[in-house]
Formats: structure tokens, sequence, C-alpha cells
DNA sequence: ATGAAAGCGCTAACAA
DNA sequence: TTGTTAGCGCTTTCAT
């Protein structure tokens, strides 16, 4: 031995310092002292040498004994979008106040990756799951249900699956903004998406295609395919508005399609909104800061960040019986946030 | 008992149901059957048996017996941040390649968030430390140092402590920004910084500083406070642009700065670069969108990211001795990218 | 080449 | 009221 590491306390140490058994230091450290009848003054002195010496329990040894971790799994598709983000550190802000702690991961919507990740969680025993599904992952998802490990999902669902989830009325929003659009007498209106099946996905598409048809206007959907070179999206979405004639507005289906799409419009030198208005389906900090200021489909991530942790919470510890129907299915409405991107000229927000 | 959960199965069950002995598939399962000399026969049908039931080892049980948790802690100022966001995404893929996972946890730069993650991380029992230091924290830091956990300090330094770290060049950066923008022929370059005594802060500064007294001109210095309102934030720095006469270009310290700038330059109705030119610390994707695109300081991430992991990982598997010196500090350099934010009329880059 | 057994640090049932 | 002790599931030494 080279260098003597000075030892980490051990309850043990608590103890026998003490002159107690480790059971009696376990118990008042536990909040135990009343129920098993412990003088007030041994637990006073437990607690204070504890404070001294910054005694801390080894997590690990009392994870594996009691069988919880006060952890929680929340598996996003990609934490450095705003959304996600956002909605990640309120979770994590109101888990951490009520003694749970929150490990994240991004997915980018891998099914592969998705796997990895759940089943790396279910190995570091987190007590609850919170996930944004990628497709394809109703087995994994399944698997976590039968085990009967609390599981909130977000954003989208598996309609496959009777899980708890905490939703956002996409159609509802879209819909909304594309009567704004019409209202404001754009009639070429298009719908910029993705190549996914995802619910959410299709609930915007839905919302939006309802508009049109009650007004007798035909769709122009354009569906993207994901991808990480970005130029090719930018590509692909700018030779869509090329092609696409006429068409005097655009709905983008999510915050980053908005992003390439302004970068396309920028490219074709198109003008907004006297060209092309423009609306995107989930705000961002640059829609503000944009000149023209971007009009958007904003979420409620304060009110689903609080419903996925309480419903979380709840479930950890009150676990409901797995019954076929589960408990808390709630589905949130957007709001429209008016800017300039989708007003006719001269108009002002508000 | 209501309902029989059905029981994870045990290394115990792959023994008896394979009539060998828990050792045996241990050992087979570490990789260490050859050197037990362990008949290839019995490791096979270990390795067969294991795969078809999809046994998983309890990692708490595992961590507990042997030490080690194969986890390293992130502790940085704000994952929502790109900066942060694209480093930390680089360090976890290529921790995960090497078999050890990553949790992050931000500290929005509050020294009593920040000593609570890292004793939270404690208690889990991370093999390893990545941290963004905010102010105040040496004593936190210094005794992760004394319990021999390997630990690399980035973005920034905490110069009483002899700790590994990679940081960037921040003083060359500032210095070139104000360089070019002197050579575009602007005289009245201010400089906007947070209150923040940190390293990577004073760096900027200096480098800013030292450009402008080479060149006989006055330093004009904004520190803002930071602070969760950022309608102040704006406030303050319109305030400062409104009553700093003459100026004619700025350089931000930070990107989130800069962006809370355009928003106060937006407000003023000042073009830029017409009336202002514009220059970030740290890219931002925004820039690269905004009109005009803006001028940036970019920090190597991908390089800040390999050098992190590499000495993390060196330290991992191969402890240095505790010595005064720590072996590694790395000081990376940055890169201008010139867009039009910061060119007289009518120059394009490049 | 394989098995028995001693812990890692903690909790909680049971004894005293 | 407090102490004793049997595990939680795994790794690894040592004996066979």
């Amino acid at each position: 031995m080279a260098s003597k590491v000075k030892k980490r306390t051990l309850i043990n140490d608590i103890a026998s310092h003490l002159q107690v058994s480790i059971a009696t230091v376990s118990l008042v450290l536990n909040g135990k002292a009343k129920q098993s009848r412990i003088s007030d003054a041994v637990a006073q002195r437990v607690l204070a040498y504890v404070e001294e010496v910054g005694y801390k329990p080894n997590q690990l040894a009392k994870s594996l004994r009691t069988g919880k971790t006060h952890v929680i799994g929340l598996v996003v598709e990609d934490i450095s979008n705003p959304f996600f983000a956002t909605v990640a550190w309120l979770i994590e802000k109101q888990a951490f106040e009520r003694g749970y702690r929150i490990i994240y991961c991004s997915t980018d919507n891998d099914p592969a990756k998705t796997r990895e990740l759940i089943s790396m969680f279910q190995e570091r025993h987190v007590d609850g799951f919170i996930i944004v599904p990628s497709e394809g992952i109703e087995k994994e998802v399944g698997a976590i249900l039968r085990e009967h490990t609390p599981t909130v999902l977000f954003d989208r669902l598996l309609p496959a699956l009777p899980t708890n989830y905490v939703v956002v009325d996409g159609a509802q929003g879209t819909y909304a903004a594309a009567g704004h659009l019409l209202e404001q007498g754009y009639r070429h209106i298009a719908f910029v998406t993705t190549d996914s099946q995802q619910t959410q996905m299709e609930e915007r598409l839905r919302g939006y295609t309802r508009a049109l048809h009650e007004h007798n206007l035909t769709p122009l959907v354009k569906r993207v395919t994901v991808t990480k070179e970005t130029e090719k999206l930018v590509a692909d979405i700018q030779e869509f508005i090329q092609h696409t004639t006429p068409c005097d507005a655009i709905i983008f289906a999510t915050n980053y399609l908005t992003i390439y799409g302004l970068e396309a419009i920028n490219h074709l030198q198109r003008r907004i909104p006297a060209d092309l208005a423009i609306i995107s389906y989930d705000d961002h900090d640059l829609f503000r800061l944009y000149s023209p200021a971007i009009t958007a489909i904003a979420q409620p991530v304060e009110s689903i960040a609080k419903n996925v942790i309480d419903i979380l919470l709840q479930e950890l510890q009150h676990p409901t019986e797995p019954v076929a129907e589960p408990a808390y299915q709630v589905v949130l409405p957007t709001e429209l946030l008016i800017r300039c991107s989708s007003l006719r000229q001269g108009r002002q927000p508000e």
C-alpha cells in the first residue's frame, strides 16, 4: 500500500463510537426512532455525531437492501431540444423536492438506443420511468409494465398499450393555427411534417387537414425524412417550397422543422410574411427574437411536467393494482401565440 | 400477496439450472473463464443459457461488491445551453463506447446546488467526475481530490487547486475578435460580460482589454448581473448601449448575452452592422441563421469533449499517484467565424 | 477445473 | 428500549 486512503465513515463506526448498536443508528437515521421507542437522548446523540463526522449512508448498500433507489429514469427524444430540456428541468426540480433523483438520456428517436437505455435504467433499478417513446418499442415498454414498474409516457403515446400518459392536443393546435391563417386570408396553406407515424405527429397533421377540408381546400402536405444531415433537410424543404405553387403559408410540425424551413426560405429570398406566412408547432426562444417574430403553437410545458411527476409519484407511493385501465391519461390544450409571421401586411399582433 | 410478481433471474438460478456453481457463472460472465481455466464447453453453455433467459446481473450488488459503478458524474452549468449540451453529448457518446455511463446535472452556477449535486454523486459512488465548477466550490472539489476520485474540470478552472483541466484560450479568442473589428475600422468597441469572477470570463475580458490598449483605445466594459429575469438583463444591456456614445461595435462574452443583446438592439432599432457591429463569444445555431449572420468566436467542442473523456478514462484505468502536479492541463484555441455582423457595409465574409 | 464461503454496507425482523 | 443477525446479489480467494 503506497498511500493510506482515508476510510469513509461507516454505520459501524458511528455505532461503536457511540456505544450503541448499528440497528439503533439505522433506525434513528431512517426516522423510525419514535416507532421503535428509542430514547430521545440517544436519538439526539446519534444525529449530532452523524452530523459532526458528516456520515453519509452508502446508497448502493441501502438500495440493494431495500430494493428502492429513489431514482427515476427519464427517457426523452433529445435533451438538447428546448421543449424536452424545459420539461426535463421542471420534472427534475419537482422530483428533487420530493426526494427523488432523475437520470436522463436522449434516444435520438432511435428504437435500438431506446431499448438500450431502458435496459440500462432497469439494471440500475430505477424506481420508475418517464418515457417519450420512439416507434417500435411497445415490447420494451410492455415488459416494464408487466414488472409493475410505475411508468408515465409523455408527448406521445403507444396506442397498443394501456399506459398512463400526458399528451397535448396537437390536432386542436394545428386546427386553430390553420383557422388563424384562413382568417388572415391565406388560402394556399402547406404543412411540413416528418415521415414519423408517431401519434403526436399524426394528430398535428389531422388538425391541419380537417381545417382545410372544412374550407374545401386541398391539403398540401410535405413529409420530410428526418436525418442527421441538416443540409439535406434544408434542401428538401427548399425544393418543396419552390415546387409548390401557389403556396402562401406554411405550418411546420415541429420547432426544428421551422428552423430548417427558415433557412430554406432565406436561401430562396422569400419574405415573411409578405411572400409566405409561417407558423411553428412548438415554440422556441429564437421565434420570439427572429425578425419577423414567428407565430407558434405553444405547448404547456409547466403543466406537462407537473402532471407527469404528480402521476408518477402517486404511483410510486400508492402502486395501483395492475388493472386493464390505467388510471391517468391526460390531454392538455395548446395555445396559439400570434406574432408577425402569420399576419397580413400592415397588421400587428394583438 | 395479491399478484405474484415474476421474479427476476438471479445468478443462482443460472448456476442451479446448469448444475454448476455460481462462481463458475460469475467468472464466465466477467471474461475470466480462460484465466480460471474453465472448460470451453461449460463457458459456452453458460453464455448460451444467460442469453436465452436474458439474465442481467444486478448492478447494485455488483457495484457494492467491486466498489466500481462505471458511472461518471457530469456537473455542468446549464445542460440546456447548446455549448454544454453538445459537449455533454459528445462525452456521453465516447464514454458509452468504453463501457461508462454518464449521469449529468445542471448547477445553474449556484454553489449550493453544485455542492448538493457533488454530494449526491458521491453517495451514488460515481467512479469519476467531470465538473464545470461554479464559484466558491474549492472546498468540495478539494475533498473529491483528496479521496483520489479521478476528476477533470472543463470550461474554467479553480486556480487554487491543482487539478486536471481542459479549457479554452478565451483571451486569444477575444483578442482576435477585437483585432478583426479594429481591422474593419471600428474604433468604439464595447465588451459586455457578466459579473462573474470565473477564470474563463476574466480571460475573455483580458484579451479584449489587451487589444484595445495596444491601439491606445479605452475599453468600454459593461458587467451585467446575471439573473433569471431575462427582461431585466435585456433592459440592462439596452440601457448600456443607449448611454454609451460613441459605440460602434460590441463583443458579447457569452452566447446568451449575445441573444439578450440582439433583443436589446432590436428594441433600439439599431441596424447590424450598419449602426453596430456584433461578435459573440461562443457560437450558437441561431447565429448562423440570424439576419445578418452573427460573427462568433467558436470553441472547439469536439476537441474539448475528446480531451476531457480521454483524460478521465486514463485516470480511471491507471490512477496516477496523488502528486502535487496534476498530469493533464490542456488549453485549446478558439476559431473566429467571421460572418456579416462584424463587417463594414458592403463587404462579404471570406 | 470447480465449489464453498466470506464479505461489500445496510435494513429490519426478532430476541432479549 | 436496544442488540443480534439474516440476508439483498454479487465477486473472488482458497481449498479441493
